[in-house]
Formats: C-alpha cells, sequence, structure tokens
DNA sequence: CATGAATGAGGTTTCATTCAT
DNA sequence: TATGAATGAAACCTCATTCAT
C-alpha cells in the first residue's frame, strides 16, 4: 500500500531530450502560476496544461496524477531549503553560538525568498493528502542538521535540548510564512531576517544559561 | 464585490426554535470530525451531513454553500483565540514585561489547546479562498492587543517597534501549529507553553535592550 | 390517469372564513409578483408563500401542489377573457360586420390589459406542462362564440370558414402578447387597439367578399 | 454584467476534429428531441447528452451551461427565419404592394415550416431568461428589412407607420405560433400560408388607404 | 510523442413536499 | 390551522484521467 502509493506519487519518467525537460519545466512553472492566480482548489490539470502550452494528455505523460504534479514541485522546494540549512550548518561548524545562529537563519530566510512567489504558492498545497508528511519528514532533516552543528559550538556546555530546535525551527518557519502570506515588500523581508537571527540568539543563547 | 462575497459567507438564518439549535451544533461538530477524519479535500457536504445525521438539505437550510460552513467554524475558532489573547493583555496591563509575556503566551497555548481536535482541523481549511484573509484580520486584533499592553510596561522605555510584534506573534503561532501538526502529546504540549514563554521573553528583554 | 392529473390540478379546498379568502388572494398576488421579478424558473413555493407573508405549509394547505397554483392563476385569468370575448359576442349579434369586429376586439384587449402585470406573468408559464392544453381549450370557447355572431350579421352571406376565425383570433392574441412583452406603454395600447381593430375588420370583409 | 451573461451564453468552443462536429451536431438534435418528448420543464442536460449518446461532460465542452444550449439553437432558428424574411424583402423591392406581401409572408410561413418540429420544440423555450429579449432583436431585425422594402412599393403613398409593421409581423408570427402548437397538419399549414397573405395584403391596403 | 475529445463518478446546490409541534 | 424544520431526489456542473488519432 504505501509503496504503492509512494510509487504513484513519483514522476513518471524523466525527460531524455532537450525539448522535453523544457516542457517539464514549463509545466512546473504554471503549475505555480496557477496556484498564485487561481488558488488551489481552482487548479486543474487542464489549467495548468493550458498555462503551460501543451496538451493535457503531454502533463499525463510525465507525471502519473495531479498529486504527483503538486508533490514534485513540493518537494523540491523543500529539499533546496533543506539543503541550504544543511551547507549552512556545516559551513558553521565550530563558530562561536551566536555567529551559527546568524548564519544558519540568514541562509534559511534567503532560501525561502529565492522565489517569494513559490514559496507563496506552496503554502497552498502543503495541507494536502500527505503534504504535513512530507513537511515534517523535511523538518526532520534540518533540526538533525543544526542540532549537529550546535553540538560543536565551543561556548555550549552539553548538548542542546531537541525540542528546542523544533522550537527554533517552527518559529523560523512560522515567522516566514506569516510574512509571506502577508504579501512581504522586500523591506520587510529585510527585516524580518534581522529579527529572526535577533530572536534566534537569544533564545539559544537563554537555553545555555539553564542548561549551565 | 465584497459586499456580495462577504454575505454569501454569512449563516443564512438563525435557528429560532430549540430542535434547530441542535441541529446546527450537530453540524458544526460533524464538520470538525469530516475534517479530521478524511481530510480538506474530501470533505463535502454530504458527508457531513451524513455525519451530522441529518440531510443536505437541512444543512443548506443554515448555511448557504460550503465556505460559509468552514468560515463559520474557523471565524469562531479564531475569535476565541483572538478574544483569549486580548483578555490577557487586558489583565497584565502595568506589570512587568515577563510576566506580561508570561502570562499572554499561556493563555494563547492555553486557548488553542482547549480543542486540539479542532485546532489541527483548521489549519486544513485556513488555506482556503480568503482563508488567509480572514487569519490576517484576526493576527491584526491580537497584534493590537500586544502592543497597547506592552506600552503599559513599567520596565519598558519607548514604544515597541510594530514589526517585532508580528514577529513574536507569527514565532507563537508557527511554533502552537508545528506542534499540533505533529499530533503533539500533552507532555510536548506543556513544553510548547514553556518553551514558548522564554522565547518570546527573551525577544522582547533583547529589543528593549537594543531600543534603549 | 387524466382524472387523476385533473384533480391534482384542482385547488384543495375551498376557503370557508373570509381570513382564509385573503390568505388565498394574497398567495394569487404574490405568485404573479414573484413571476414578474424573478421569473419563471427562480419561481418556487417558499419564496411565493414568503412574498404573500405566509408560511410554506399554509399554500400547500390551499393548493395541493405547486402545479396547482399556477394554473388556478393561469385559468381565471384565461376564463376572464373568455367570458369578456363572449359577452361581447352576445350583445353584438344582428349588427353590421364592421361593428361587430370593432366590439368584440376591443373587448378582448381591454380585458388583456386591465392588468397587463398578470397577463405578462401569465406568458411565462404557459408553456407548462398542460398550458399549451389549457390555452387551445380557452380559445376553442373564444372561436365558437365569434362563429355564432358572425353567423348573424345581416352583411355577410354564407358562414364564415371555421379556419378563418382561428386565424382572426391568432392574429389577436399574438399581436396582443407581442405588445405586452415588448413592455407596452399605455399610448401603444390603444394604438393595438385600434390597429387590430381594423386589421381584423378588413380580413373578415375580404373573406365575406371570396365567399361571395 | 451584460458582458458576463453575454459571455455565459456563447458556446464555449468551436470543434476542431471533424469527429467533434458530429458530436455538436448530435447534442443540438437531442436538444430538440427532449424538448418535443419531455416538454422543457423535464429537458435535463443529462437527458439531452444521453439522448446524444455522449456523456454530460461531452455537453459541457461545447456549451458553458444549459442556457448556452438553449440559446444556441434558439439563435439559429430565429436567424434562420430572419434571414429569409430579409432576402425576401431584398427581392421584392420595387414590385407592387400585394406582390410584396404575398411573396414575404410565403416566405416567412415556409420559413417556419421547414422543420415544425424545431419551430415547436422552440416555443416551450422562447420565455427562457432572456429569451424574450433575443426574439424582440429578431423581429427587430425582420422589422427593418420589412420597412425598408414597402417603402419602395410603386403603389403606396408615404412611408408606412412603424406600428403597423409591428403590428403586421405580430400577427404573422403569432398566427403561425397558433398554428403550430396545435399541431398542424400540412393541410392547414397551406391554408395558413393563403390566409395570412389575405390578412396582411389587405391590412397595409386599409392603410394605405387611410394614409393617403 | 503530442493532442484534445470523451468519459462519468462525484460534488454542490435547489426545491417541492411532508409532518411534528 | 399555521408554522417552518427537515427531507432527499434530482438537477447542474467539474475535472482527473484515458485513449484513438
Amino acid at each position: 500500500m504505501i509503496h504503492k502509493s509512494q510509487r504513484a506519487l513519483k514522476p513518471r519518467k524523466m525527460p531524455v531530450q532537450a525539448r522535453a525537460a523544457l516542457t517539464v519545466e514549463a509545466i512546473s512553472e504554471a503549475t505555480i502560476q496557477v496556484l498564485l492566480s487561481s488558488g488551489a482548489d481552482r487548479l486543474t490539470t487542464t489549467r495548468v496544461a493550458e498555462r503551460a502550452g501543451v496538451s493535457v494528455g503531454t502533463l499525463y505523460q510525465y507525471y502519473p496524477n495531479k498529486q504527483s504534479l503538486l508533490f514534485a514541485i513540493l518537494e523540491q522546494q523543500l529539499d533546496r531549503v533543506s539543503a541550504a540549512v544543511e551547507a549552512a550548518c556545516e559551513q558553521s561548524c565550530g563558530k562561536p553560538l551566536a555567529e551559527m545562529v546568524r548564519y544558519v537563519v540568514g541562509q534559511f530566510v534567503d532560501a525561502k525568498m529565492v522565489r517569494t512567489d513559490i514559496s507563496t504558492a506552496l503554502y497552498r498545497i502543503s495541507v494536502y493528502l500527505g503534504g504535513p508528511e512530507l513537511v515534517r519528514r523535511t523538518e526532520e532533516r534540518s533540526r538533525k542538521a543544526l542540532e549537529g552543528m550546535i553540538k560543536t559550538a565551543p561556548d555550549v556546555a552539553g548538548k542542546p535540548e531537541p525540542f528546542a530546535i523544533q522550537m527554533m525551527y517552527s518559529a523560523m518557519a512560522g515567522a516566514t510564512r506569516n510574512v509571506l502570506e502577508a504579501g512581504a515588500p522586500p523591506v520587510m523581508v529585510r527585516k524580518l531576517r534581522e529579527h529572526l537571527v535577533l530572536l534566534c540568539q537569544c533564545y539559544v543563547r537563554a537555553l545555555s544559561n539553564i542548561t549551565r
């Protein structure tokens, strides 16, 4: 059962020709656009295909069903963000805590903001059947990276409580989401970045004080 | 335009007979249940009516369409939480900042946790057409209350930056959401409460240091 | 079967009390109003009852179903017009043809125009199941009266061809309908009256010339 | 507003493949059939699709809603008749009045009788929301053609009164409708043709006498 | 490979009618 | 008798998906 549904969500085939790659890209883009302009409940495969400039049949050659289409872009985006966080964590190993946090949080926000339209669009489908599950798996990955990194901070005694990591991540993700859904102008994004750094820094510092 | 859509979301009529009040209540409950058991995309008016033990026709006597049904319970829940925050703010006027934050954050979490099932269920529909708008309006209300309260703190110089309030609220709401969507056991809820208090406290303290 | 459907269209009971008569009248009126304001396809029993200021239940105490309601007012109106034509025919017996036609046509138009709103409204339901049948029966009645009358004209030799009568009636009814559906101002109604008299007069005169 | 409703009534897309053209034709035909066999109030899109031998979905690929389906065939028929009248008017320019009327009236009746089933069926829906409006627009077209033609008659002094034209058209249309709704046998149709010519001829002659 | 016509289950919504109060 | 809550069949319409061309 699980196997089946897992497979059902995978893209049907990889584009081998150059032209096909363009098609797949066009469909992805169209999905975002439709999501933003029409909303999640009026996103239909036909509309997506239309916007992408291909026929429905073509869409179904690359994605076995509607969900797989949504999952593909959701996964892609989440992977991108996770990767950014992981990379930032790795680069920050051994640095002082405050610096760690500054860098990682900054990279997280930047990753989300590379394409605000995609981020915004995806909030609208993240609730879909299995969506939250995918989100959770992704967060897990980031949390592990964060946990590993913090352990290497020279100015922290003991290991961080796992829940605290989740807390911090939730705060980061939650605040970012809120700002995006409010239709953020660039200036606000910058503010978000600063304040989020501050918020996380003082939170982790407070925690280490308690632990001590 | 706004008028029309606003009206379309309002319940159709108030029950005048006692029997009718029971019916309306049953429909509300059933909506939550279906949302939890079947998910947002398999929530149909027929299913809701069935679960409520009434006919579809009856459902449509009280709600002009599916959206109005979802809105009604979303609005109810958001109002409840907003009211809790407002009350907490009022009660905390003039107290020291740390205490303020402790009380308000605690009340916020408690309000969300009164019925975790409803909270969880509503995350699944808050994305619906107009949902985010409603959510934003509600947050506005809470932010105003928070802003007003903080101004009365004896140990804070100057007024808080509006964006900081939004930040804090987003962190609160975001973290709570994450915990709930992860399927929180009661013990975690308690931890969430503590950590959220800590996180917000040190954030606002850090802010006032900066301001000074 | 025929018996059954015939009965199903009859009003359920005659109002015996004065209050009841008022109610029935109110329902009739409301039906017209709804027909005019909402159109035939949005005429619902609930809406009619509402407009009449009674509950649906009450409506169903006087009419066994929706059709009977519509038929009642359709029949009433048609009867009124038929009666007017018959009376006019009787009064014109023995008069010269031109005078006959002038009087009858005038009376017909007047009968239709007593309440233009009712006439207009009824065009919208005359198509209903069985409507055309009722209309035909009514026309039959008028045609017989016309035929009987024309036979008594001193300036006509031989009897009129039955089809010619139908022709004349159709022209009268059709032209009147057209004018009403175009939203006739009173001045047009007067013109209609004149021209219809002229049209019918010269038609019947032409016919008698041929016959001779 | 008008734009929206206008668009809502237009067919959704033109068939591009040969197969599709057949489908559209089948749907049109089926609509007439259902209208005749089941009546206007029992005409459902499902029934039409069934009779056409296609699925409902297919129907909705070509017509955005039920009304547009009905409008399409109503418009087609009305256009055909209007065109016939216009052509006849053009051909009769400059001929004597009696001949004009004979030819035009004949063409009108013939056009209506090409497919008596369609004509009959359409009387049943012409009342639909917007139906009368469409009918009026169509009549306007014919009236203009008639007016233009009569001006060219050598044996008529002055121009005809506009109302008289409407009168004549109404008489023509009304009488034809009556005969068709009575379930006309071919022999009656021939009679209608003759009598209508006579009726109109003597009417217009009478008018010119008055004018003179 | 691409197309787009066709499918039909299933969703939302209406409304004539009944019946307990 | 009057009310209006409840019913549920049936209408309209959408859209994910398939498949012949």
